[in-house]
DNA sequence: GTTTTTCCATACGGTAGGGTATTGAAACGC
DNA sequence: GCGTTTCAATACCCTACCGTATGGAAAAAC
């Protein structure tokens, strides 16, 4: 009778595209027929796969949310021995430069969580989550227990500030002043 | 001949309730005939004070910029021997809880300044300000210049990132938390 | 007291965009 | 082949704004 698949298919599409808007414009910028025009179709075609603008928005936001918690689970997966280098790994990862588009959806929907409470919600669980993994590795690693969410929570904070930060005008050697911090919220 | 305190007052009137939408609603919330209504006027003022939108924004960068600058210097006045109190001051401000709109304008701007490049510059000679005033004091403490930039670096993303986190579903002892990484930042 | 300046209100045109209703055209079911 | 379902195009209404043009009142200038 129906099919699921398909549907959902090109309901994906619309998300997918939504999030480049995003990235790019802020949940602000997402307007439905500009969306459309850059997936060369007509408004008549959204309002078939969503039910309004705010349908969109949630789509955006669950598939967001469910995509960065699988990824932060699998950069802080590590074997017994590894966790070390797992929190190097995840720290390089998320506070890399060439997650631009990453880094530009996590603003956006940030910022966008402030005049919304379910998308705060959702920042939150997120936020949690990613807490909890790396508080794991460092569990993992022996450190007491409120050491282990102290510096989990140094981790996050300055691999989301330096994202945020723009220190180009700031001389300095980032790789060598990149590794001193490295090591300061992990050993 | 001319009265530049009245006009003057007034469009500073302007510009800090637009501040005021801005830390509400982001860069795009604000709209003029919005912001006239709020501040009790219609818009056939605005367009008496200002040229048009973009003038506006302007000069809540301009108004914002300054600002910023003239708090960092003061928060990190320090007489000698008062450094390292001065470092934890200003790291207890700037990622205090009670800042909340100082916060919400600050991720706005720096949300806004993705898409245009003079917001982005002006983002640009806050952070470097910023960066260089820590640095002056992690100096003043005696320590060498790549270690006093890089401890620079991760203490303000530290405040930043702090300041963008949800972690409401995180449980742990805040203030003991706090502590731990500020000894973690400057010591 | 009249003129000029200052500041704001009102009215208007124009564009962008949300949402709906209707039509149309493939694909699919049988 | 023929109805049905699926998906998209078109046309339309309505609201929110931006910017301008013009008028008007109050204050300041003289």
């Amino acid at each position: 009778m129906e099919k699921p698949p398909r549907t959902s298919l090109d309901r994906d599409a619309w998300i997918q595209g939504a999030l480049a808007v995003v990235a790019e414009d802020g949940m602000d910028g997402l307007r439905v027929e500009v969306l459309a025009k850059k997936l060369g179709v007509t408004k008549g075609s959204f309002y078939w796969h969503f039910k309004d603008r705010r349908d969109l928005v949630d789509g955006v936001l669950t598939t967001w949310k469910e995509g960065r918690i699988r990824d932060i689970r699998k950069q802080t997966s590590a074997e017994p021995g590894g966790e070390l280098a797992a929190l190097y790994h995840t720290i390089e990862v998320y506070a890399a430069a060439k997650n631009r588009k990453g880094i530009a959806i996590e603003a956006a929907i940030r910022m966008w969580a402030r005049q919304d409470a379910a998308t705060a919600a959702i920042v939150e669980e997120v936020d949690a989550t990613r807490l909890d993994c790396t508080r794991q590795l460092f569990v993992a690693l022996g450190l007491p227990e409120a050491e282990a969410k102290a510096r989990s929570v140094l981790l996050y904070a300055y691999v989301f500030g330096f994202s945020m930060m723009q220190c180009g005008q700031f001389p300095m050697d980032a790789a060598r002043t990149k590794r001193w911090i490295m090591e300061r919220i992990t050993q």
